[in-house]
DNA sequence: ATCCTCCCCTAC
DNA sequence: TAAGGTAGGGGAGGAT
């Protein structure tokens, strides 16, 4: 986060700014940091007014349960039933509980007496039925002996999409078992001798090894012969998994898997022996030590990972993900049945919850996720439990950071495979309940309803957590509100493991003192310059007159703050909207001697960014190289081989035709890098960014493309004329090659970016594509002519120079 | 006015 | 040792 760029010694580029070292943060432009709702309403469709569903009923709610016992109270007590805090045998007549540890169910079944031990969801389902529903259906699993698990039988069995894991514990005890692989251990050899580190870090290694290596510890495990067994199991089940993974993929090449996240491609390929002498002149997990830096920094890459989600969420769920917004025809919803309500739904400190699944005894401790376990080292945290958080942790501190806050941290490693899954779970579950669903995230969503007199949207927001819990096995939070802002706004109040509705009247006094940084769009910058005009609370804020903030921060973002302060927000629930770019870049562990290594770094991202295209389907027109540069006389980067305090520099550049050929982008690539005239010893990031993409299109790709082609081009060349004069009559040619003009050093301009176009096979065949593809013959010569007539021009630009 | 390029900012 | 990516929104300022 911030705080930790701000380690970084930032050269003064303003004069007066020594003193402030928070404006001078500010002043350098640094481093970039950082249902149809009846449908699904009907299903709930609870009245508020409490109908006595629960008469004669009693509960006593037994340990850790989604939703809260404090939200089954508030259920039992709106209709009709009974809450016991205390166990009676005489006063309960239902026991409430959430799956629990095997060591647990012993106990529960003697003390439960013969009494019902049901599973939240019961409250929950006869909510939205109106009616007492039967337990039975609801049992704890555990407790149902021998039964086939109810929802066994409503699972789909094929279902390779491994969309709903309530289909097998197999799945489970899969990710659980990925949980505990020891992934410290060559830290453990190398690392420190500080005390305090051994003990927590053999801490660490005794509860992973736990559960798989040893069963040493008769306590821990209640079932000994069944966890071996399973650990049989699990690997054939892996290899299963793989499989379907395959299967899934269909542009499987070779271990570069286009447009999914190298992350999940294969953490169990053995480590390569990268320890092997480095010379000290080598950094040894730079770009000059490993020939294939690129893949395998991603592979490990956290942030890489959560920017990839949202294409593989493309892939898994075409229909849902994708399409036009279906705005209009719902406008009018409100008039019709009821309101709108938005409901937002985010996992619990997500990459923390999955990992520790299979460990209930640390929910209460700090933990966080990260690569290293190193207590001086610059790992970055990326998500931390609650407990962590109050003692300061956040995501995106340094680990040597959160461990002074908090020396008992205890460190898991990643394991993306697992959030990926979760991620599939929770998504399935989101559109199997609402049909209008907007990923924000892999671990969070907007939901649209409408709710007719007399529903309620918050028992909704119950079953879906609930089911997000019983499914996954980690908790999620709700805000609900009349729209997105003020349901973010509303989770962060919900957090942890909670939902909080903000109705119309509440939103004024929920805003008044809420800190502006609490606002979406507001980060880092916007709330230093807002600090300095003495603005720190959403009331403050709506002092300031919107010419006033528009003067100041622009025209959009004036009328953002205006409106946010507010609590108004007019964007709609939709589908997130296609792509309009996709790029690739590293500002880790890059380090240059010469060129050859440059090129070399530059050849794989290029190979990077084309298979990511051909994995979305699209082709680009504009490419932006983007560098970074060592600032003069920036110190040593804070973090281990980070980017440091850089200049960031970029250049782009229009081709006429849309590609996603390697060869080409990486022609591209070298003419824009030579742009720079930089010494690659300064380089420490780079980013290459495709936009103007277009669908690859049929006519463009495969053997059509060159069939028609070829016809074309062995055709009359009086048709070409005068389509050429038509649509030159027509077209503005405004579309040109942007020659990158800040800089004319570049004379060795060739025209090698002269096209695909002239390529083309020299077979000649006379017989007429067949009349079907007539469209698209039209549509190839009017692309095509407008390509070569914007060439024309532009070689006529670039002679005149 | 509108577009384009080169940034910066934000969120996860 | 550690894996500081990705994409969209938007502003400033220049070209048309
Ligand atoms: N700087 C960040 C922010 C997020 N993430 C990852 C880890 C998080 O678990 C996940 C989801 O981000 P959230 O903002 O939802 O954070 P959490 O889910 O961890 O916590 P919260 O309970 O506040 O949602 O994205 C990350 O790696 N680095
Ligand atoms: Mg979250
Ligand atoms: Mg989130
Ligand atoms: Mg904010």
């Amino acid at each position: 986060m911030r705080m930790e760029w701000e380690e970084e010694v930032h050269s003064a580029r303003h004069v007066n700014n020594l003193v402030h070292c928070s404006y001078m943060v500010e002043k350098n432009r640094k481093l970039h940091n950082q249902f149809d709702n009846e449908a699904s309403t009907s299903s709930i469709g609870a009245s508020s007014s409490g109908n006595p569903i629960f008469s004669g009923v009693s509960i006593f709610v037994d340990g850790f349960t989604v939703p809260s016992s404090q939200e089954l109270r508030g259920y039992m007590l709106t209709y009709g039933g009974n809450f016991e805090n205390y166990f009676s045998r005489h006063r309960v007549t239902h026991i409430i509980c959430s799956n629990l540890p095997n060591s647990k169910v012993k106990n529960l079944r003697a003390f439960s007496a013969g009494l019902p031990v049901v599973k939240p969801t019961w409250i929950l389902d006869s909510v939205a039925a109106r009616k007492l529903l039967s337990w039975v259906p609801y049992q704890l699993d555990q407790l149902a002996n021998n039964q086939p698990k109810l929802s066994a039988f409503f699972t789909p069995k094929n279902s390779k999409l491994l969309e709903d894991s309530s289909n097998n514990g197999l799945c489970r005890i899969v990710a659980d078992i990925e949980d505990s692989s020891l992934r410290f251990d060559q830290s453990k050899d190398t690392h420190s001798s500080k005390a305090d580190e051994m003990v927590e870090f053999k801490n660490q290694s005794s509860f992973e090894s736990d559960d798989i290596l040893e069963n040493t510890d008769a306590t821990a495990i209640e079932e000994p012969s069944s966890v071996r067994g399973n650990c049989i199991e699990v690997e054939l089940a892996e290899g299963e998994e793989r499989n379907v993974q395959r299967e899934l993929e269909p542009s499987h090449q070779g271990s570069a898997t286009s447009a999914s996240s190298r992350c999940l491609d294969d953490q169990n390929s053995k480590e390569r022996p990268s320890s092997v002498a480095m010379g000290p002149s080598k950094q040894c997990h730079s770009t000059l030590a490993d020939p294939n830096f690129v893949e395998n920094y991603f592979k490990s890459s956290r942030l890489h990972f959560i920017g990839t989600w949202r294409n593989r969420y493309r892939k898994r769920f075409p229909i849902m993900s994708t399409g036009v917004n279906s705005d209009s025809s719902d406008v009018n919803a409100s008039d019709i049945s009821g309101r709108k309500v938005v409901i937002h739904v985010d996992m619990d400190c997500f990459f923390v919850s999955v990992v520790i699944r299979n460990h209930p005894e640390l929910l209460d401790k700090p933990v966080a996720v990260s690569h290293s376990n190193n207590s001086k080292g610059t790992a970055e945290i990326s998500s931390a439990n609650y407990p962590a958080r109050s003692y300061g942790i956040k995501a995106g501190m340094f680990v040597r950071n959160a461990k002074a806050l908090c020396p008992n941290l205890v460190i898991f490693p990643y394991n993306f495979e697992a959030y990926e899954e979760v991620a599939d779970q929770f998504y399935s579950i989101l559109h199997r309940r609402c049909n209008k669903v907007q990923a924000v995230s892999c671990d969070e969503a907007y939901l649209e309803v409408t709710v007719s007199e007399g529903e309620d949207p918050e028992l909704l927001a119950s079953l879906i957590r609930e089911e997000i819990f019983e499914t996954t096995r980690c908790t999620a939070s709700a805000g609900i509100a009349e729209n997105m802002l003020m349901a973010r706004i509303a989770t962060r109040t919900a957090k942890p493991n909670g939902q909080y509705h903000i109705t119309p009247e509440m939103v004024d006094d929920h805003l008044c003192q809420l800190p502006i940084s609490a606002l979406p769009g507001i980060g880092y910058v916007l709330e230093e310059k807002l600090k300095k005009q003495n603005i720190h609370t959403c009331g403050e804020l709506r002092i300031i007159s919107k010419d006033s903030l528009q003067k100041d921060f622009g025209m959009k973002t004036g009328e953002m703050l205006w409106s946010y302060s507010r609590g108004i927000d007019n964007r709609l629930v939709g589908v997130i909207q296609e792509s309009k770019s996709i790029g690739a870049e590293v500002n880790w562990g890059v380090r240059f001697n010469d060129m050859e290594d440059c090129e070399h770094f530059l050849i794989d991202l290029c190979k990077e960014v084309s298979l990511r295209l051909q994995g979305c389907g699209v082709q680009g027109r504009t490419f932006t190289l983007k560098i970074k540069k060592r600032r003069k006389d920036a110190e040593e980067p804070a973090k281990y081989m980070g980017c440091g305090d850089c200049e960031n520099m970029s250049h782009s550049m229009k081709i006429p035709l849309a590609t996603d050929c390697v060869d080409e982008i990486q022609r591209i690539v070298k003419r824009l890098f030579g742009l720079f005239h930089i010494d690659v010893k300064d380089i420490r990031g780079i980013g290459l960014q495709v936009s103007k993409l277009e669908g690859t299109d049929a006519s463009k790709q495969g053997m059509e493309k060159n069939f028609l082609k070829s016809w074309l081009t062995s055709g009359s060349t009086s048709m070409r004329k005068k389509n050429c004069a038509r649509v030159h009559g027509e077209q503005n040619l405004d579309d040109t090659l942007g020659q990158a003009s800040r800089d004319s050093g570049g004379p060795s301009v060739q025209m090698d970016s002269k096209m695909l176009n002239d390529r083309a096979s020299s077979d000649l065949i006379s017989t007429p594509p067949p009349l079907c593809h007539l469209d698209l013959l039209k549509q190839y010569i009017k692309v095509k002519i407008e390509r070569d007539i914007e060439e024309i021009y532009i070689c006529f630009r670039l002679l005149k120079r």
